[in-house]
DNA sequence: CCCATATACTTACTTAGGTAAGTAATTTTT
DNA sequence: AAAAATTACTTACCTAAGTAAGTATATGGG
């Protein structure tokens, strides 16, 4: 990790979670806890598998974030048509209260942005999506 | 969490260091210890305090992985001047390998970058700098 | 000098997320 | 249809890193 571009990847990712629990602290929420929300919130109810799919984090990551979640009051879950998947939704105060965190949640992302402009925003989004795993070569990127 | 560019900052942070890790699994190190035993080369012997100024991460961060990379004969701390500080030093062992992983670890992110020119590395490392922690207002200050 | 304050580090607890291995349901093979 | 393989999720254990509170040393003011 001495890359310095990896270094300020590391070090804005960290913040970034860090200042997004500043704000969800209000609502008793935590950042990997507010992604799952959002998650629900714009695709509706969603297998544990499409979260992780989603969100590419690992199973375990949303097993362990949704079982919080739903001890909180914030989601629930039910069995799908094949009983081995378990289906995630929102509860109505989660429903109730969504939109009022994104708000809050956008405004504080506007303010760490402030410095770039939107086509500088974008360009970072373009090269950040550049940054490949080395074991994928150009064969395995046509494969998908 | 919901803007796509928080989004691809947190995956690409997580990607590297899942990646670095597989490198270092050879060696018995994990990437947070392999940020501090870089430091300590090139910076020479240092106090907790300044490594962790260095890589901006909270000193209990620092104590743990020291005391990890210790105990498997990476790093060494002494006493300073001043009795609280503890100075920490590679081992003879660390310095012999130090230079072989890190020619390693720069090969994986050459490789992880390879889709980004020079140019575009700066852009994105300058871009990156851009974003800060968002100014508080009044009301945020008074609430502490 | 002595006490209050500040500093450097540590300890305990928590979230976040990865790997490996396990379980139960489903699908594929034979 | 039974056995084998795959899939969806869970459990257990580990690293990473933050906050809060504690300890020991330094320092500055009275």
């Amino acid at each position: 990790m001495e890359n310095l571009l990896f270094h300020e990847i590391h070090q804005k990712s960290r913040l970034a979670v860090k200042e997004a629990n500043e704000v969800l602290k209000e609502f008793e929420l935590y950042s990997a806890q507010w992604s799952i929300l959002f998650c629900l919130k714009q695709f509706g109810p969603m297998t544990q598998k499409e979260i992780w799919q989603y969100l590419n984090v690992e199973a375990p990551t949303v097993t362990r974030t949704l079982a919080k979640l739903e001890e909180s009051g914030w989601a629930g879950r039910k069995e799908g048509p094949d009983k081995r998947q378990r289906i995630a939704c929102l509860t109505p105060k989660a429903e109730a209260k969504v939109t009022e965190i994104e708000q809050r949640i956008t405004g504080l992302e506007d303010g760490m942005l402030a410095d770039l402009t939107k086509e500088e925003q974008e360009q970072l989004k373009g090269l950040l999506k550049k940054i490949k795993s080395p074991a994928r070569t150009e064969k395995d990127v046509q494969n998908g």
